[in-house]
RNA sequence: GGUCCCGUAGCUCAGCUGGAUAGAGCAACUGCCUUCUAAGCAGUAGGUCUUUGGUUCGAAUCCAAACGGGAUCACCA
C-alpha cells in the first residue's frame, strides 16, 4: 500500500508539486492510536521544496489521494502529518487474500540463493550449556527465516574434535577412571552416564589434578626450592614475586595468574597431555582408538541434546578433517604476496593498513592455527556447494575480531564471496549471579535446564491445563512443547546482538511476553475453530470494528517482518511482532463475540480473522523453531 | 594502553534508515470468569532515554567528548 501511494504520487508529482520528487522523500508510519487514520505520511520532507506550509501540502496530497487512490477514504492533517484513512473494503479484501494463502508471508521456496548457516560448533570435551542453547536456537531460527525468504539453506557446524583440550579428557580418563569388577574403566554403558557428561567429568578431573600439581609447584617455589627447574624459570618467578609488592588487588591477580601459568607449564600432567596430542597427530593407533571411542560417546550424548533442542544439521565438518585445509591457501597467498614469511618460518599477514594488527596464519613449525583452518574450511565449503552465496557464522561476539580478520583475509585472497559472508555475532548470556564460569561451576547445563523447564511446564499445565481426554503420551508431548517453547522464546525474543540476562524464574513464566502466552492464544483459537465446525472460505463483511481492523493491519505487516528478520538475521523481530499480534487478538477476543455472534456475516468475518491469526502464529513460531498446540 | 560493543521505568527488554505526548512484560495496586480456554482482559502508578556539547524545522535515534559496564588485542580455540 505504501508503495502504491508512493508511486502514485511520484507519477503525478509534476502536476501536483510542479517538480520531480524522489521516493526517499516518502516516510510512512502507522498512525498513532489516539488519532483518526490508519497510515500516516510525514509531510515535513516536502515542505522545504514546495515552499508552502505543512498544512497546505498535506491538504493537497490528501485531496489528491482521496480522488485517485481508491482505498483512501478520507484524511486529516495534524501538525505536519497526513493521516490517511483506508477504507474498510481494502482491509477486508486484504484479509480474504491472507486467508487464501497457505504460506502467507513467505517467499516462494528456492526462489533465492543458497546460504550456509553455521551454528553450535561445540568442543567435544564437555557438555553443552546455556550459551550453546542461545547459539543453537538462533542458528536454527535464522535458517528457518532465511528459508522463509526463499533461500536454500545448508545448516552446518564444525565440530571441534581435536586439540589439547580433547587430550586432557582422554588422559584423565585413562589415568583416573576407576576399574570395575569386569576390569573396565567407566563407560556410558557401565555407568549409565550420558557420553558427553562422562567425558566432561574427566575434563574437570584433569583440571583438578592439573591445578593441584601446579599449586604444589608454586608452594615449592615459594619456599625457595627450585630443584629440577631451570635458572631461567627461577629468575622469572622471582621477578614476578617481586612485582607483587605494593600492587592493587586487580594487578596483583594478574601477576598471580602469570605465576600460575608458569607453574602449570611445568606440570607433568600437561606435558603428558601434550605428548598425547603429538601422538594423535602422528596417528598413534592406541591414542587414535581412545580418541574415536571417547568422541563417539560425546556424539551420542550431543545427539540426545540436539534432539531435545529440536535442532538438526544438513552437513557436518570435523576439525580433525579440516585443520590442515588452510595450509594450501596460505602457501597460495604467500605466492600472491598477501602473506609474508618471517625469519623463523612463521607466516603472517599485515593488516595494519586496515586498522588491525599483524596476524599469524601459520606457526613456525608449519602447523595450522585456528584461523588457518577457518580459511580452508570456508574455501572448501564453497567447493562443496558451488552455488553457495554466503556463509553465516553464528558465533559469540567475543570472536568479533577473529571474523573481521577472517573475512578480510578471504577478500585479500581474491574471494569475492567474502563480502557476502557474515558473522551473526550474538551477546553472551549472563546469570543473575553474574557471568557463567566453568571453573566456578556456575555453568547452566543444557540438558538439565531443558529437563527443568519441561518439568515446570508439566506441573503448571497439570494445574490449569485442559488435559481431559489426552493420553499420557500426548500430555508428555504437550509439556515438552510448552517448556521448550517457553525457553526458546525467552532466548530468542531479545536482539541477538545484545548481551542478555538469563533469569531462571522468568524463563519458565507463562504470563506476559512469553512463549506459552503465544501458544495459549493459538490453542484458544484452534479450539474455537474446532467448535465452529466449518470454516467459511471468505468474508463478505463490509465494515470493521477498530479491534478487527487493528488485527488485519498487523496481519498485513507479517511479510514485511519476515523480510526484515531475514535481512537483519534477527528472530527477535519475529518474536516481537507475534507478541503484538497476540496482544491485539486477545483484546479483540475479550471484547467481541465470535462463535456466539448471532449475525452470520460478522461471525464468519471473525472466524476468518481468528483463523488467519492462528495461521500467522503457527508460521511465525515455526520460524523460531517453536511448536504450537491445538489445546493446552 | 589500542580497537570494538553496550548504557531507555525498581528489574528484563521494544523503540525500523531522525518525526507527533518514549512503549511492553515482570514486580506493586484496582477491577472483570452462570457466553467462545482467566496461561486472558481493562485500568492505576512508575522516565532528566548515563552526562555534556554539536548537527536541524525536529534527536532515545546521527556526530564528538566524558563517565560507567563488557569483549578483544596469543606460534589458544
Amino acid at each position: 500500500m505504501e508503495q502504491t501511494i508512493t508511486s502514485l504520487l511520484l507519477e503525478h508529482s509534476e502536476q501536483l508539486f510542479g517538480m520531480k520528487l524522489e521516493a526517499s522523500h516518502f516516510q510512512f508510519q502507522k498512525t498513532k492510536k489516539e488519532l483518526k487514520g490508519d497510515i500516516t505520511l510525514v509531510i515535513f520532507p516536502f515542505v522545504k521544496m514546495l515552499r508552502c506550509s505543512p498544512q497546505e501540502a498535506g491538504v493537497k496530497i490528501g485531496d489528491f489521494l482521496v480522488a485517485h487512490a481508491g482505498f483512501i477514504s478520507s484524511y486529516e492533517v495534524v501538525s505536519g502529518f497526513l493521516n490517511l484513512v483506508v477504507s474498510d473494503a481494502y482491509w477486508i479484501e486484504k484479509l480474504n487474500e491472507i486467508q487464501s494463502e497457505t504460506l502467507y508471508g513467505w517467499a516462494k521456496p528456492d526462489s533465492a540463493s543458497r546460504i550456509m548457516v553455521e551454528y553450535s560448533s561445540p568442543n567435544t570435551n564437555k557438555p553443552l550449556h546455556l550459551g550453546h542453547l542461545r547459539n543453537n536456537f538462533l542458528g536454527y531460527s535464522v535458517s528457518e527465516i532465511l528459508k522463509a525468504n526463499g533461500h536454500k539453506v545448508v545448516k552446518t557446524q564444525v565440530i571441534n574434535d581435536r586439540g589439547i583440550h580433547i587430550c586432557k579428557s582422554m588422559l584423565a580418563w585413562e589415568r583416573f577412571s576407576p576399574i570395575n569388577a569386569a576390569g573396565e574403566r567407566e563407560t556410558p554403558q557401565n555407568t549409565g552416564l550420558k557420553g558427553d557428561k562422562l567425558v566432561g567429568k574427566y575434563y574437570v578431573e584433569f583440571d583438578k589434578q592439573f591445578n593441584s600439581e601446579a599449586k604444589a609447584i608454586i608452594s615449592q617455589w615459594e619456599q625457595g626450592d627450585f630443584e629440577g627447574f631451570s635458572e631461567e624459570l627461577k629468575s622469572e618467578f622471582l621477578k614476578l614475586e617481586a612485582a607483587k609488592e605494593g600492587k592493587e588487588a586487580k594487578a596483583l591477580k594478574g601477576i598471580e595468574d602469570k605465576i600460575k601459568d608458569l607453574a602449570k607449564n611445568q606440570t607433568t600432567i600437561l606435558r603428558d597431555a601434550k605428548e598425547m596430542l603429538i601422538k594423535w597427530e602422528a596417528r598413534d593407533p592406541q591414542v587414535y582408538l581412545l580418541w574415536t571411542t571417547m568422541n563417539g560417546w560425546v556424539y551420542d550424548g550431543f545427539d540426545v541434546t540436539y534432539k531435545a533442542m529440536g535442532v538438526d544439521f544438513d552437513k557436518l565438518y570435523y576439525e580433525s578433517e579440516t585443520f590442515l585445509l588452510g595450509k594450501d591457501m596460505v602457501l597460495e597467498g604467500l605466492e600472491k604476496g598477501v602473506f609474508y614469511r618471517k625469519q623463523d618460518g612463521s607466516v603472517w599477514i599485515d593488516l595494519t593498513s586496515d586498522g588491525l594488527d599483524e596476524k599469524l596464519v601459520l606457526r613456525s613449525d608449519g602447523t595450522a592455527v585456528y584461523i588457518t583452518q577457518d580459511i580452508g574450511t570456508a574455501v572448501d565449503r564453497f567447493k562443496d556447494y558451488p552455488d553457495l552465496s554466503s556463509i553465516i557464522y553464528t558465533v559469540g561476539n567475543e570472536q568479533d575480531y577473529h571474523f573481521k580478520v577472517l573475512f578480510l583475509i578471504l577478500k585479500k585472497l581474491g574471494y569475492d564471496w567474502a563480502d557476502q559472508c557474515a558473522h551473526l555475532s550474538y551477546g553472551m548470556v549472563d546469570l543473575p549471579s553474574g557471568k557463567m564460569k566453568s571453573r566456578e561451576g556456575t555453568v547452566v547445563d543444557a540438558d538439565d535446564l531443558m529437563e527443568e523447564v519441561v518439568a515446570k511446564a508439566a506441573e503448571m499445565t497439570r494445574e490449569r491445563g485442559h488435559l481431559e481426554g489426552m493420553t499420557e503420551e500426548e500430555k508428555e508431548e504437550l509439556f515438552q512443547l510448552i517448556g521448550m517453547g517457553g525457553l526458546k522464546y525467552y532466548l530468542l525474543k531479545v536482539d541477538p546482538k545484545k548481551r542478555m540476562l538469563f533469569n531462571p524464574e522468568e524463563s519458565i513464566e507463562l504470563n506476559g511476553n512469553t512463549g506459552p502466552f503465544i501458544q495459549y492464544a493459538h490453542a484458544r483459537i484452534r479450539s474455537l475453530i474446532a467448535k465452529a465446525g466449518t470454516m467459511p472460505s471468505n468474508t463478505i463483511a463490509s465494515a470493521l470494528l477498530p479491534e478487527e481492523k487493528e488485527i488485519v493491519q498487523l496481519l498485513s505487516e507479517y511479510p514485511v517482518v519476515v523480510k526484515e528478520a531475514g535481512r537483519e538475521l534477527s528472530p527477535a523481530l519475529i518474536a516481537n511482532y507475534t507478541y503484538e499480534l497476540v496482544k491485539a487478538y486477545n483484546h479483540f477476543y475479550q471484547s467481541v463475540y465470535i462463535l456466539n455472534e448471532p449475525n452470520t456475516e460478522l461471525r464468519e468475518l471473525r472466524l476468518i480473522l481468528s483463523d488467519s491469526v492462528a495461521k500467522v502464529i503457527r508460521s511465525s513460531m515455526q520460524l523460531l523453531g517453536i511448536r504450537v498446540p491445538e489445546r493446552m
